[in-house]
DNA sequence: GATGAATGAGCGTTCATTCAT
DNA sequence: TATGAATGAACGCTCATTCAT
């Protein structure tokens, strides 16, 4: 009755395996993430870097900040089993610090973006404060579990509280990244890894000081 | 008889110095920024918050990027300036470490505000990658040259590599300030952050491992 | 091994009787024209209320437009089917004043959803002012011309234009179902409803005024 | 720091009377939705129709509800103003039901446009039901009081109930103006206004019976 | 016939920036 | 200097419409 608005023209393109499609546009957004930030990461953007119209990204994901969200929890998800899986509290504490270690570079290694989205965008950009400070907590939470467990086996020196070793020891984790995001460090091979790793692992076990 | 056209001069308010409007736009950038972050602090509401009209944070910012520029380099300027008198070079290591994480410290207790900005807006949101990666090397340079001061005249393990060091102390410094911004940690007073100084420097200087 | 494309065909639900959906999805129309009104009633809306998928509505209705008018016109002519019959110019003016505000009120208590729709919705705003001005010249070509033949029998004063007569009643007989759509009215039973038709018939016939 | 928006061009434009800019936008919001109606009137269309920048309609209105608000509010108020100074209480009921209608479609007669935005798009697209309701509320509410003391002073014939006349005048009004804006009644002159004025008042009065 | 993924123009709203006064 | 009205590009989101299956 009242005009509607003029018919436009559309086109489903046929070769897409259908579902494939949500995963694309998830990686496009990984993608254009880590190129422009959270704030500079347009809708727009992730629909044209995934070869995708604009409202399919709206079909998939209802809005902005939940596509983000979606971007973040997946890999925040895997980033923490692995981050569980290396803190097993009954392995020795030098031999879970390295792997700790390793899993966090390894991330790097594989996935450069997913990870710098990881640490210097969402963890930050998204969510507000309130988010942040869980998913603060609940990374210092494992660590801190980790040492409290090598405490009660005597290894860890008495003088060190838990949690701050928890603390500390996230600062080293996210700081090696962010060194690995900026270039300072950057791990090309297994064994430059492993090295990066034991090095970490080591300053945080023993200390820089010579004297004892 | 005709309706004269109302136009009030707005001449310069009496009472302000002139010069500390541009403090006070600055001051009020640093709270607005606080509050709702960078891409969330719009022109208007600094403007408002200094208490100032609209176009004269053009008239002495030019533009938004320059004032938080401005903003940032202030802040930025006085941390690194308590930063390289605490690393002086020429001090026992232990001393410098505690100096160092006191200075980081006291900044969060005395202007919480303007170190929030600091570590959780600029230093990330903002600026770009190379902005930050500048900053990032900056800190780390003096931290380093703190290290191979300290190694220098022996003070340092032979396996800690000044660079590595440097870059894991940063990462602990950061997360403290991290974990007081997000309420993990929080010195109230001056005992409690000397407390929680030597904390963060022991376990940096030794380690937390027991066994030796 | 390979994963297969999953695609359900998706043939015709077996139970539904073909022609049934038309149907189903013109209730439908109604049900979310009354409840969101002209602008805010989605294709998808009416596609999820008739619990039909969404390309059907355009394969029976072609498109938006089309749909609503389909909706209208079946209300529109049931209605004035009704109105038609009651405004029969051949029977005593009275009665048929009293007939025509029963069919109306009739309506209402009937299908009040329909109502709302025919009244508040479609035939005030979608269509365009041509569309409007065609139903209400239908309609009070209608009452005039049962006007004409009362005031032929000598039913009707003198100093009534019929064509006046008619759009007044027309107004009447809408406001008593604005009435009843906005709340004022409500004829629930059989009683209540014909009490109130022959009050708005009377008032109609003799007018408000006490003095002759 | 993060690259801002492209700096563009802008420009207040000088000869302008300042606080005229709102009416201005005011008066074009009122012609764009008459012609256009409450849903096809976009923001685009009313600075375009005011002659004013895009975002001006934004300065002054806040968003577009608020624009139409305000447009309606203030037609209403000055609609509402002239009805209840002729629906004086005090006054004999013919007198005052003529003054009635001419206040109506003296209304029409001076700002066609206005009136049918008032008419035929606010008082039914916008706001949503519980706002319609209250205005019809209103104007009932007037007009009962009017109808109320005509019967204390056996102005009324008993059998009339102050309420259902009050209602069926608002719609013997509100169709005499439809009916204006559809074309069928087009009283451009005075007396023509004067004539369908008492046309009006006087069926309304006596209605249209001729038996007694 | 039936399905729903895909398309993209359009609209409301924001806000950095300019400039006449 | 100081003011705040004026500008308009940009972006998030909606939803009518199409079409491969």
């Amino acid at each position: 009755m009242a005009a509607q608005r003029k018919r436009r023209p559309a086109a489903a393109l046929p070769g897409v395996p259908a579902a494939e499609r949500e995963k694309a546009i998830l990686a496009a957004a990984v993608r254009v993430l880590a190129r422009k930030g959270y704030h500079g990461c347009r809708m727009s953007d992730v629909a044209r870097e995934a070869g995708v119209a604009y409202g399919l990204v709206y079909h998939y994901f209802g809005n902005k900040d939940a596509l983000l969200q979606t971007v973040f929890r997946a890999g925040w998800g895997q980033f923490m089993a692995g981050i569980r899986a290396a803190a097993d509290p009954d392995r020795p504490l030098p031999e879970g610090l390295v792997a700790l270690v390793c899993v966090v570079l390894e991330a790097w290694r594989r996935e450069p973006e997913a990870v710098r989205v990881l640490i210097l965008e969402i963890a930050r950009g998204a969510g507000g404060r309130s988010y942040r400070q869980r998913l603060f907590e609940e990374i210092v939470g494992v660590l801190r579990g980790m040492f409290e467990r090598a405490r009660a086996r005597g290894e860890l020196r008495a003088a060190v509280e838990p949690k701050l070793a928890a603390v500390l020891l996230f600062g080293a984790l996210e700081t090696a990244l962010t060194a690995c995001v900026l270039g300072s460090l950057s791990p090309r091979s297994q064994p430059e890894l492993e090295r990066a790793a034991s090095g970490v692992a080591e300053t945080f076990l023993h200390g820089v000081c010579a004297v004892r």
